[in-house]
This record gives structure tokens, sequence and C-alpha cells, in this order.
DNA sequence: GTCTATAGTAAGATAGAC
DNA sequence: GTCTATCTTACTATAGAC
């Protein structure tokens, strides 16, 4: 079984939003991927607007799932908080693309209702696992000096959207790592 | 004396560029903005390229001068970062736009080599500053629990990058207030 | 589902008159 | 310095054949 084409089409969609953004990509740059006609796009996703729509919706459930993966496998507060900092290290793709949330957020006047809904749903859902995690990690002392979870979590998502946007500039990890070792540095276990 | 027609586009452009993105703006939106026809921007600013460098460039001072100005005024380090902090705040304009550099950044793929060498500029520009401000909170106590100065610096920029971000996306301001409210604790005097 | 063909709009940029 | 007029290219989207 092959990969369906629609499927195809949001893969690249996503991997062309998060390098330069929603106004920065078109139809043309899709259908070169895939191997079809722009007009033939048309056919999965009437709009542009409701391509991107499926694209942050599925870009949420697929981090949310990775989140709780995290949640689930590791035992501390401290490790599942290193665990969160390397799935966004991962997402960066040696400094060639953004955490798709990043990358729409600049688009946003180009944007529909529902995409920006699915944006602010994707922080939210963030934020919430990134508190748990520092509750568990003050719980257990894995997290050092942990007095406010609310506010860590909150620090710390827009810390990594921060590194993110630092070492995509430069296009060098390292940057992304300098900017998050005071936090994985509070971290035992 | 009116404002020259150049100074006008600048201004234009920069307001539009931190709202929608280098992808998101174009010389029809400025000629609206200015008065004047699309085909005369080019008499002031030849390519799009051109006006981005001279945009980018001009911000970096800016911004530069401010920060400067914060660090003459201001005695303690712990006020110093709550003036940079604020500093930041304002840019938001009610969550309406982003710090250029952070705008920017998205649209790296469509943007010349030389405003990648400003944007970069910046950046190293700005954690020189910030270095300087937690290493003078650390000397005179201001900021709390000062490690690493060089650390906190780099950790700091990312989250004020990071909190524009997010409260430009919900358009809030507070969403940048809570995003910030740990670092500015660690403030006194 | 994918194609060709095309509509309709908007982009950055240039030439030459005033 | 700013204009009109125009070029070229690119974009999203639609119609209709296969």
């Amino acid at each position: 079984m092959t990969t369906d084409t629609k499927t195809a089409l949001l893969d690249a969609a996503e991997q062309a939003a998060r390098a330069r953004g929603f106004d920065g990509f078109s139809y043309a740059d899709l259908a070169d991927a895939v191997g079809i006609r722009t007009a033939s796009i048309h056919y999965h996703f009437a709009t542009k607007a409701v391509l991107s729509t499926e694209l942050m919706r599925r870009y949420r459930v697929k981090m949310m799932a990775a989140c709780d993966g995290i949640a689930a496998r590791r035992q501390t507060g401290g490790a599942q908080l290193c665990a969160l900092v390397s799935l966004y290290r991962d997402a960066l793709n040696e400094g060639r693309s953004l955490c798709l949330c990043v990358a729409l957020t600049i688009s946003r006047e180009s944007l529909a209702g529902d995409v920006l809904e699915e944006i602010s749903g994707f922080r939210s859902d963030m934020i919430d696992r990134l508190e748990a995690v520092f509750a568990r990690g003050a719980a257990d002392r894995t997290i050092q000096a942990v007095k406010d979870p609310g506010g860590e979590a909150r620090a710390a998502l827009a810390l990594l959207e921060g590194a993110h946007l630092a070492a995509r500039a430069a296009e060098r990890v390292s940057i992304f790592d300098e900017a998050v070792r005071l936090l994985t540095a509070r971290c035992t276990g």
C-alpha cells in the first residue's frame, strides 16, 4: 500500500509551512513534491484555508500523542521535562523547520478563524501538559525550585518556541541547546 | 518640515512586516499607507530586498539605542531587566505586532543574505545587553539566583520572543505578562 | 482522481513622460 | 520624485475532458 495522495500532500504542506510559513508556500510547491498538478490538489483540499485547518489539526493531534507517550513512559517530572525539550529539539530538523504553531502565528492575518482556534488550542493543551510535568517534578523533587507550575509551564512554552526561532534563524541547533540549558540543568533523573 | 517619503515608507513597512511577516505585505500596502503609487516606491528602494535590509538595520539601531538608554538611566540590574521586559511588552502593540526580528525569521528563505546577517547581529547584540544586565543583577543582588549570566541572557531572549509570539497569536498582551511573570518576579529594585 | 486549459487577481519590477 | 502604462511571473481557483 503506497501513501495516499492526501497524506502526501499534508506531509509536503507541513514541511513547507514549517520551513517558510503560510504565505511562503504555494500549491505549486506541493504539486512538485507529490508529483501531481496544482489543479488536482483542489480535489483533496478545496481551498488553502481548508488545507491549513486540517494541517494544524493533524499537527496538534500528533504532538499531543507524543506528549502523552512521554507522560506514560517516563517516570519522573524531570525526565518528562527533558523528553519534552528533546521533542522540540527534534522538531527543529537541524534548524530547517519550526513548530507549525510558531510558523503559522506570523501569518495570523492570512488564516481562517478555525486555524487560529486550533493554534490557541494547541498552546493551551501544551501548557496543560507542561504544568502537569512541573507539578510532578516539584512533588518528586526531580525539577529544582518549582514554586508555581502554571507560571513555569507558560514560561517553558515561550522559551521552547523562542529557542526554536533563534535556532531556525541561524540554522544551528546549538542555539536551541544554549537557550534551554538552564532549564534542563534544573532536572534530575 | 513634513516626514520625508522614504521614512514614511520605512515606517509603513515596519508596521506591515511586524504584523504580517515579510511575505505578508506588498508594495501595494505601502503605497496605500503613504499615498503614492507602487512604482514610486522603487525610486526609494530599488527592490524589496533592499527595503528589508534597511528596515532591519534601522530597527536594530533603534532597539539598541533603547537598550543603552535603559542601561544608562536605571541603576540596578533588576530595574534594567524589568525595563527590557517592558520594552518588549510595548513592542507588542496590544498584541498586534511582533519584534521585527521574530517576524522576519519565519520568512528566512525569502530574505537576502545581508538581512539574515542583520537578524543574527541583532540577536547577538541583544544577548550581550542581557548578559551585562544579569551580571549586574547578580553583583548587586537585585536579580535572584543568577549563576550563569550568559545562559540567563540566551534563555531570556528566547523567553521574550516566545512570549511575543504567544501574545500575538491570541492578540492578548496578558499572555505575554503570564509568560514573563516568573522572570520579573526574580527582580527587586 | 488526475488531467489540460484558463480565468482572474496580485505580485515585484521597468520605461519613459511630466 | 511621482506618475501612467506595461511586462513578466506567480498565485488560488474553476470548468470540463478523460
